[in-house]
Order: C-alpha cells, then structure tokens, then sequence
DNA sequence: GGACCTCCATACGCTTGCGTATGGAGGTAT
DNA sequence: ATACCTCCATACGCAAGCGTATGGAGGTCC
C-alpha cells in the first residue's frame, strides 16, 4: 500500500476540524525549537494538537519522514525566503548587506530553530547534506554583496566566512541564554567588514611557532 | 558519616579492575561528543565500559549526577586550561592571540564537545549559566588580549565579541561536517581584527606604535 | 440509502532506559 | 578466620515512545 489515494485537496470532514500535514509540522517546529530533534516526539506531539497518534501516522509514515517535512519547510524559509527578500529590498549592495543583517539578527525564532538544527545535524549524517548545502549557499551569498560592494575577491570570501560564521555564533549565543548583540554592535562589525585598509602590509611576520 | 561511610581513596579491590568516576565521565564525553546529551545514557554506557548499570549507581546518584560531573570538567579543561596555556606561551599579545587561536582551532574534540554542551544548554537551564559564565570570561579574554596589542577599549570589545562568536560559529560547522577553517584563514582573520583602520578620527593617538 | 473515502480514536505489543533492591566476589582489617 | 567494606552483577518494576491493527464517525458520490 503505497499512498491509498490522493488527497484531492478538500474532503473528508470540514476545513475546522481538518488537520493537514502543516499543523504537524508546525507543532514540530515548535518543539524543535524548544527541545531539540530530541524533543520532536509524535505522542507529545499528538497531544498538543489534541488529537492522537492516528490522526500522525495517517499523514506521515513515520517519525523520519516529519523530520523530513522540517529539513525541506526549513530550506525554503531560512534561505530562500531571505535572499528573496534582500535582493528586493535594495540595490545598492551596502543597503542589502544591512538589510540581510537586520533580517538574520531580528528574527526572534531563528536562533533556537538554527541551533536545533546544526546540532541535529552533529549526529545525524542525511542532515549534514542540507547543511553543507545551506551554509555554502549563504555564505557564497554573502560573498558576492561584498564583491559587489567594492571588496576583491579573496578578501571578500575571507569577511564572508567570518561575518557568516559570527552570525551562527550569534545564533547559538542566543540560543542558550545570550544577551542578543545590538543592531548598533551589528553595524559597526559591518563597517569592519567593508572597510578596506589593507596598507600592503598588514601582518609584520609572524614567527610561527611549531609544537 | 552519614552515608553509608567515606570513600576513603584507595580500597577495595586491586587498580586494575577499578572503575572510578573519572572512566565514567570520560565515556560520557564521548557519548556526548557523538550523539548529544541524549545519547549519554547509563546503560548503553556500561555495556562499552563492560560493567552494568550497578557500577554506575554506585559511583553516582542518578544521571543528572553524572552530567553535572562533564559540566564541572569541561569549565576546567576547555577554559581555565586554555587560558593557563596560552599565558605562558609568550609575552606579546599577539602572540598569545595566534596561539589562542591555534590552540583552540586545532583542538580536535573541541568541535563536537562545545556544540554539543551549547545545544544541551539550549534547553537546560542549569547549564546556561555555566554558558554565559565561561562565554563572559572567554570573550573577556580576548577583549584584554586586543587592548594589549593596541586596540582602544570600545573597540577591542566589539572585535572580541566577533572573534569568538565566530570561533563558536567555525565549531558548530566543523561539528556537523564543515570543512574546517585553515590555519591561514585563522591568521587573515586575526590581521583584519587588529588592524586599525579607525574611521576618521576618533582616537588618533597610537601610543602601541613601537614596543 | 448504500457504498466509499477521509481522518482520527482505541488498543496492543515491543523496545529502551531509569532507578532500586539485593546478593555476592574479592580484598582489608583485626 | 571472621567480620567488614568496596565494587559490581542480577533481577525487577515502571514509564515513555514507536509503529500497527482495527474500527468508527462523518462527509461525498451515485
């Protein structure tokens, strides 16, 4: 038995006491957020939605397969979403840059989801997959607004990797309890990002010591 | 003598069948490395040590017991440890600053242990206390090291906070599969955190000039 | 108005893991 | 050698969750 038959959209009982997929993924979402992968458990699940486990296995054959349905609902809203969303905001490749803060850093559920997920994805190798995805799309992202701002290349790929990295950082601060940093804190680490000193001699040697 | 009667150091039988708590923390930081809090759990524990679970409520209360045990080991090893080291490793701030960093980015189990305890304390409240302790005198730290090498105050704060979120951002990549950041990277980024471009002129004194 | 379909409730078996109780092997003290 | 102490094995009760089986309430279709 492999799908019963297609949903069809609409029947069955009335649209108020439907529930779709969605609201699963919803309430996992939640969960996710406030426990873990961990912490996404059908039972619980079923009894915050005040139905029971037959309404779950109904939509979805499994356990793995809602935590599926979070994976690709995350891709779409975290990245995609916010991409779209930059590049219409503004031209000038500075306003996106502002813009792509003020939208990572502002969003009150993004930093327990994203650390919910990286840490999921610690043990759990089909996760890996999306990060690696992800974060190499965002941070390539990222790199081409600073190329677009002015900034060469390799330095560009270098302040992309440590601007991206700080907001993950940021993320997880947050996440156990961190006083979130100031969008004024926020603009200044821009300023450092897009400021071009680079007087042809910016480290006097270092002497590497060896172990 | 409340409890049954003192541990007394060494007694019973013979050290090479001894199993003191010290083999049981050690196997719960690696579980927790592996798999998260979750996955340190007493019984699958005690089959890899090759004993049972009667060892374990031997030398422990329960299991929060023994989570309390890595947190009180962690705060020792991954900070206290780390600032000694590097202490004594030179003189000059920036030198200590790329041992810092070399220290801690090289650090092979760092990664995992650090994502793992943040992810924990996303959703344990005793533990976010131990993270906002160590995170303040961790990103304290370096904010001293930056304003020994020359870096003004306010300014060394704010590149503190970079730093380290962005340490903190390089483990939970490197955690769930990233390509860990070169050494090299390592040192750009350094030069750009000490570099000082100072917009304008807010402090142009720069007594750090010749040391 | 009977057949059918969608969505969920109920009940069951099974596994994993926690914590406790109790005994026993082996070393130590007297 | 006897009593004692440390460390662990064995066995038990209990709870949380997963997945399955089965039925049933309510709407739809003809």
């Amino acid at each position: 038995m492999e799908k019963r038959s297609l949903p069809k959209k609409a029947a069955g009982q009335a649209a108020s006491t439907a529930l779709g997929p969605k609201a699963w993924v919803a309430a996992a979402w939640e969960a996710l957020a406030r426990a873990g992968v961990e912490g996404v458990r059908v039972e619980p699940l079923a009894a915050r939605l005040g139905v029971t486990k037959g309404s779950f296995y109904w939509h979805f054959r499994d356990r793995a397969a809602l935590l599926d349905a979070i994976l690709a609902d995350w891709e779409v809203r975290a990245t995609q979403g916010v991409i779209k969303l930059v590049d219409a905001s503004s031209e000038a490749p500075r306003e996106r840059l502002a813009e792509l803060l003020r939208v990572t850093t502002m969003a009150p559920e993004a930093p327990a989801a994203e650390q919910a997920i990286r840490a999921w994805g610690a043990h759990d190798p089909s996760v890996r997959a999306h990060l690696a995805r992800i974060d190499a799309r965002r941070e390539r992202y990222v790199e081409d607004l600073l190329v677009a701002a002015g900034i060469a290349r390799p330095k560009a790929k270098l302040r992309a990797r440590a601007l991206y990295l700080t907001l993950i950082g940021e993320y997880a601060r947050v996440a156990h309890g961190g006083v979130q940093t100031s969008a004024a804190t926020w603009s200044e680490l821009l300023d450092l990002v897009l400021a071009d000193p680079s007087p042809a001699a910016p480290s006097p040697s270092r002497p590497r010591r060896r172990r």
